[in-house]
RNA sequence: GGGGGAUUAGCUCAGUUGGUUUAGAGCACCUGCCUUACAAGCAGGGGGUCACUGGUUCGAAGCCAGUAUUCCCCACCA
């Protein structure tokens, strides 16, 4: 059956997809091996993949299989997030379609419903990163409600409330009033945006027509003013001293206080002070001891503080109030102002800062070993620049608000007895709580006396024990896994989420194992499209990974994404890159297909090129497999990749293969074969991490492989240059008879002598050199000889290389003004270079102070260069 | 407002502690080829004052200072 032409990658992937599934390759037991072990990121449950999650995985799984290829255990454990807000948000909005009101259901039947829409729709995600290749272990997926996982983050609650970390308190939090639930400051997005500055005037008490102007964005807010707040530098508003004010439409009096935060020169110096709403005006509430007003319901809505704006949304209240307020001539005059207004990353509803009672953790103390183990470089950051971002954050860390006034997650465990929510105890289960709860209370409580807090815990407070608890490191401290596994090797992962998570999950590690959850961070970066602009789902500017494999392949995909994705670089993709991946697997396949086409022939000599050929190849192979290996070890991936795409492609098709490859329908000798066979197999052996399939599917073209002879776990290949003298000589003797093999081809190409026509070549020998590969110059440049001579040849086209003269004699009469005027600019430019290196020469600090091996360089640059000069001298005047 | 990066070919990036030709790669581009592995290909080629201005040095893409542009992070400016 004839090959076909193209590389086929759909039957390739299922098949070799399935195969090692079944040989349980991907799956990772404890043994005598060297752990290695990431964990993936986990992805919102009920997400599906884009091209960020394409990016990261590829990446995870390519580090994987090689670690995998160096004999190391590796284990790959994927799993995914709950996801509070955005799971919530989705179930919410799946019932209201269907006619269900959250608020109608109890909790128990909310639940129901969100773990049917996660049964349905949970794992999508990672069936799809099987399609890109994804080499986990299956057999560990994990999920952060899982039973055993819960139960670890309820653990660590309960342990960080005993010691103290945990507190309640009433604090200004960041409150989705569309969610209706408090956000941390890292869930907040602050956007600029193009607002109104409303002047408004403000009686003084017991005035007859004296007024004070203040500027508010906010004019809705004026219902909740208790007081007005000038700079107490401030000359103009000195006279206001122990006068009050009083507030437009309620007219309440409120006192005018004097403090410093207050900025004179942003608008008219006045503040007012709504300590219900904004953050400074709480803080100044509480040092002047002034009356907090809530004018707003939990939905955004104004409360009967409002008056006759109750019940009307807050955006429409700032209009309503603002044309009674011009109506009664309170208002002096609008201007445009461009401020910043925090936005929720999940509903995108503006945030309301809010007052309520929340649970925080106090991060000071339980951060500090964390901070220290970036810093000093147990953890490494790749691209180190990041230690700075994290640093600076670990330096003003806030505490860390973990309620959340939603249903979909872990329930936090406090229990409230007694009347409103003052008294309580944390305790894992209703039993232990009444128990608790009676010895606190002094009095008896029986089963359904105690209140469970309503609120669950943020989705990051149970992620920031993922590496520990999938390996259920908590609830089993001195089980087998964790001690095998943990720390885990690296994480994978975008640098927006490195305060969310990153740095909790190094918290979290060294608080309850007293050790580093990771040694390395690779942090990936934004996928973007051609217009530099971010993928998104609501700008339709992200494709459809699962399209871009059936497409292009998976092989071909994985290699488009990383072929210009440095560490920390944002990677602006387009789809021609994996067009580029694709031609890549393409060419792979065509090299195995011209090497299945030889016979080979049992007595055949070995050629003279061929030999060197090989020779030159095993070179060559494993200088770059140095370079790919160092490449690696230092985490640039794609440079790693690019390497090996240009061992594959340049010097193997295009140079090795050429060289070896016998006339057509002429039979090869074994001994070639066989040495090209190897090559091939080593080269797939570094390109399985990249490019799977159609690696192992080729590994099994070359021989017929016992059971568990697969690529997937065959052994990354180890430096060994072998027989054959010196690496570094046959490169530079290659390079040598590379240079001179472009130049026969030049000529070629300038006089129009088809590739299938010989030519002659004559060497005019002005200093040694190496003969070696002359066999090989001979072969690629189609010579039908090659001779040394003394003399100049006549009606040539020649060329210089390394000091000696090249002879490619032409038929018919050469253009001697083309020849005279190439060499002539070839001359000015030797010249000019001859110049630059005299300079340095005859400069004495130079020849004094430089190293001698530099100064060598520079002498012998200078030799070569005269030595140039004078045999281009000697050629322009010969045709003249 | 504070902090951190970045600026090298049309695009995306390398460029190890300053010294291997007058700076490299991939893609794109130009020219010529359907040469029996591959046109998803082959061969050849063009293209950069290393953002700017100074400074340090025998020597600067690299070090220092300033300027410009730009990205990111943090922050309560009504």
């Amino acid at each position: 059956m004839e090959t076909p032409k193209t590389y086929e990658p759909q039957k390739a992937e299922e098949k070799w997809y399935s195969h090692w599934m079944e040989k349980g390759y991907f799956h990772s037991e404890p043994d005598e091996r060297e752990a290695y072990t990431v964990v993936i990121p986990p992805p919102n449950v009920t997400g599906v993949l884009h091209m960020g999650h394409m990016l990261n995985n590829t990446i995870q799984d390519v580090l994987v299989r090689r670690a995998r290829m160096q004999g190391k255990n590796a284990c790959w454990v994927p799993g995914t997030d709950h996801a509070s807000i955005a799971t919530e948000a989705k179930v919410v909005q799946k019932l209201r379609a269907e006619g269900i009101k959250k608020s109608d259901l109890t909790r128990d039947e909310f639940l129901a419903h969100a773990f049917e829409w996660k049964d349905k729709h949970g794992g999508i995600i990672l069936e799809q990163l099987k399609k890109l290749g994804a080499s986990c272990d299956w057999d560990r997926t994990s999920f952060t409600m899982d039973p055993e996982y819960s139960e670890s983050v309820i653990d660590v609650f309960i342990d960080l409330y005993k010691k103290g970390r945990i507190y309640r308190g009433v604090r200004m939090v960041n409150w989705d009033p569309e969610a209706l639930t408090a956000l941390s400051d890292e869930e907040v997005l602050h956007k600029e945006v193009n607002s109104k500055l409303f002047h408004v005037r403000y009686k003084i008490a017991d005035s007859e027509d004296q007024w004070l102007t203040i500027a508010t964005t906010r004019p809705e807010t004026i219902l909740g003013d208790s007081a007005i707040c000038v700079n107490p530098n401030d000359v103009r508003y000195a006279n206001l001293k122990g006068k009050e004010a009083i507030v437009p439409i309620c007219n309440r009096k409120i006192p005018i206080i004097f403090d410093d935060y207050v900025d004179m020169e942003f608008g008219t110096g006045c503040l007012k002070v709504t300590p219900a709403h904004d953050t400074n005006d709480y803080d100044l509430g509480k040092k002047f001891n002034l009356e907090t007003i809530d004018i707003l319901n939990d939905n955004g809505t104004l409360n009967e503080n409002g008056l006759h704006y109750e019940g009307q949304d807050r955006f429409d209240a700032r209009k309503t109030i603002e044309k009674e307020l011009d109506e009664k001539g309170y208002l002096i005059k609008t201007e445009d102002h461009i401020n910043k207004v925090g936005y929720s990353e999940r509903t995108n509803a503006v945030i309301e800062p809010r007052l309520s009672l929340q649970w925080f953790v106090d991060m000071k103390e339980l951060s500090a070993p964390a901070r220290d183990s970036v810093m000093n470089g147990d953890i490494k950051f790749h691209p180190e620049k990041f230690k700075n971002t994290y640093r600076h954050w670990m330096d003003n860390i806030k505490d860390w608000c973990i309620s959340r006034q939603l249903w979909w997650g872990h329930q936090i465990p406090a229990w409230f007895y007694g009347e409103g929510n003052e008294n309580f105890v944390v305790a894992k289960t209703e039993e232990e709580a009444i128990a608790m709860a009676c010895e606190q209370a002094g009095q008896s409580f029986v089963k359904g006396d105690l209140r469970q807090d309503e609120d669950v815990l943020d989705t990051w407070f149970s992620s920031w024990v993922w590496p520990i608890s999938v390996f259920n490191g908590l609830t089993d401290p001195e089980n087998e896994e964790i001690k095998y596994y943990y720390p885990t090797n690296d994480l994978v992962t975008a640098p927006e989420i490195m305060f969310f998570w990153v740095a909790r999950m190094i918290i979290a590690g060294h608080e309850y194992l007293g050790e580093i959850p990771f040694k390395n961070v690779y942090y990936t970066g934004i996928v973007r499209d051609k217009l530099g602009r971010k993928m998104s789902k609501s700008l339709g500017n992200s494709p459809d990974p699962i399209e871009l494999i059936n497409k292009y392949g998976a092989d071909g995909v994985r290699v488009g994404v990383l072929i210009s994705s440095p560490a920390g670089n944002d990677l602006p993709f387009d789809s021609s890159q994996c067009e580029q991946g694709r031609n890549f697997t393409n060419k792979i396949w065509n090299a195995h297909r011209l090497v299945h086409s030889w016979e080979v022939q049992e007595d055949l000599p070995q050629p003279e090129s061929s030999k060197m050929a090989i020779k030159w190849f095993r070179a060559k192979f494993n200088q770059e497999l140095q370079s790919i290996n160092n490449s690696f070890d230092k985490f640039k991936i794609s440079e790693a990749l690019m390497s090996t795409y240009k061992l594959v492609w340049d010097d193997f098709c295009s140079w090795y293969l050429e060289m070896i490859k016998p006339g057509y329908q002429h039979p090869i000798d074994k001994a070639t074969l066989d040495a090209t066979i190897l090559f091939f197999e080593d080269l797939l052996r570094i390109l399985q991490p990249f490019t799977p399939f159609v690696a192992e599917e080729l590994w099994h073209s070359f021989r017929d492989r016992a059971d568990g002879e697969d690529i997937v776990v065959a052994q990354w290949p180890v430096f060994n240059i072998g027989k054959g003298g010196a690496p570094s000589e046959t490169l530079a003797q290659f390079s040598a008879a590379e240079e001179i093999i472009t130049n026969i081809r030049n000529i070629r190409k300038k006089n129009n002598i088809a590739n299938k026509v010989k030519v002659e070549l004559f060497v005019k020998k002005n200093k040694e050199l190496d003969t070696s590969f002359d066999a090989v110059i001979v072969k690629m440049g189609n010579l039908s000889q090659l001779e040394y001579t003394t003399e100049e040849v006549e009606n040539s086209n020649s060329f210089i290389s390394d000091g000696n003269e090249y002879f490619v004699p032409f038929g018919d009469a050469i253009d001697v003004e083309a020849e005279k005027e190439k060499m002539t600019e070839e001359l000015e430019y030797t010249k000019g270079f001859l110049t630059s290196v005299q300079r340095k020469l005859q400069n004495e600090k130079f020849v004094g102070s430089a190293p001698e091996q530099v100064v060598a360089i520079e002498r012998k640059k200078e030799a070569d260069a005269l030595s140039k000069i004078a045999i281009l001298e000697d050629k322009i005047a010969s045709l003249n």
